[in-house]
DNA sequence: GGCTTAATAT
DNA sequence: GATATTAAGC
């Protein structure tokens, strides 16, 4: 059973937000949280794939201001024509949107900036709300065969409610399967620069790296990552 | 327990 | 070779 620490893992989250670097925050720390996530730009788009792809997905979240379709909305026809549980997001805490929210069927409203600790058990809403969660789906794990066709995997439980055949996919499942996979940091000269001028600016016998993650403050970048980029470099100042 | 650094893996 | 991950030491 894929269960780590208690936590179901690969639950599908669906998130739509205007906002690209929203997405990619929540698309990270999700993945933290060992979630399956789509993330999705404009609300539409969302709710014509949920639509589409019912049964792919076990929890929505969604921005509440969004250019073409206001979060509410998408929130409503959630609501009337599948069955998830959705929470909502935004920058506005306001009592009344909030409210707002819960009286439309949002089972959480989460305020932006949105931290990690929120996200851990967001999956205890799609238990709550299905009554169950079926565990046993994870006994299929998914993965790439050589031919790049998503398939799925059976476990060891060679059972009888055996689903057959390839899943059609849409691009941003694609895309986010690949991401899956752990994104590397790529030390772009620009990234690069920015970690010299911290280094330079803690000198050089202070430059540790989490001082060094602190004065650059660039989003999703880890201690650990900062730590590599330092090893990598003084290793060659040696060579 | 968190952090840094060295060693090792991918 | 670059970055991640693990292990060791503080």
């Amino acid at each position: 059973m894929a269960v780590s620490e208690d936590f179901p893992v690969g639950l599908r989250v669906m998130v739509v937000d205007d906002d690209p670097v929203c997405l990619l925050i929540l698309q990270r720390m999700l993945h933290q949280c060992r979630y399956r996530v789509t993330t999705c730009s404009c609300a539409t788009q969302a709710y014509t794939m949920l639509r589409e792809r019912q049964d792919t997905f076990d929890l929505v979240i969604s921005d509440v201001y969004m250019p073409d379709m206001d979060g509410f909305r998408l929130l409503e026809l959630i609501g009337l024509e599948l069955d998830l549980p959705v929470i909502m997001m935004s920058a506005n805490g306001e009592t009344s949107l909030v409210m707002k929210g819960i009286t439309h069927g949002a089972c959480d409203y989460l305020l932006k900036p949105v931290r990690i600790e929120e996200l851990r058990n967001i999956w205890q809403h799609v238990v709550r709300k299905k009554g169950t969660f079926d565990f046993n789906r994870d006994n299929c794990s998914i993965d790439w065969d050589s031919n790049k066709t998503l398939v799925e995997v059976q476990s060891e439980d060679h059972g009888s409610r055996k689903r057959k055949g390839n899943i059609e996919l849409s691009d941003a499942m694609i895309e986010d399967a690949n991401s899956l996979k752990k994104a590397r940091v790529v030390w772009s000269s620009e990234l690069h620069k920015k970690f010299v001028n911290a280094v330079n600016q803690l000198g050089i016998d202070k430059a540790v790296p989490k001082s060094i993650m602190e004065i650059m403050r660039i989003q999703g970048l880890t201690r650990e990552n900062v730590a590599s980029h330092l090893q990598g470099l003084i290793r060659l100042l040696k060579a």
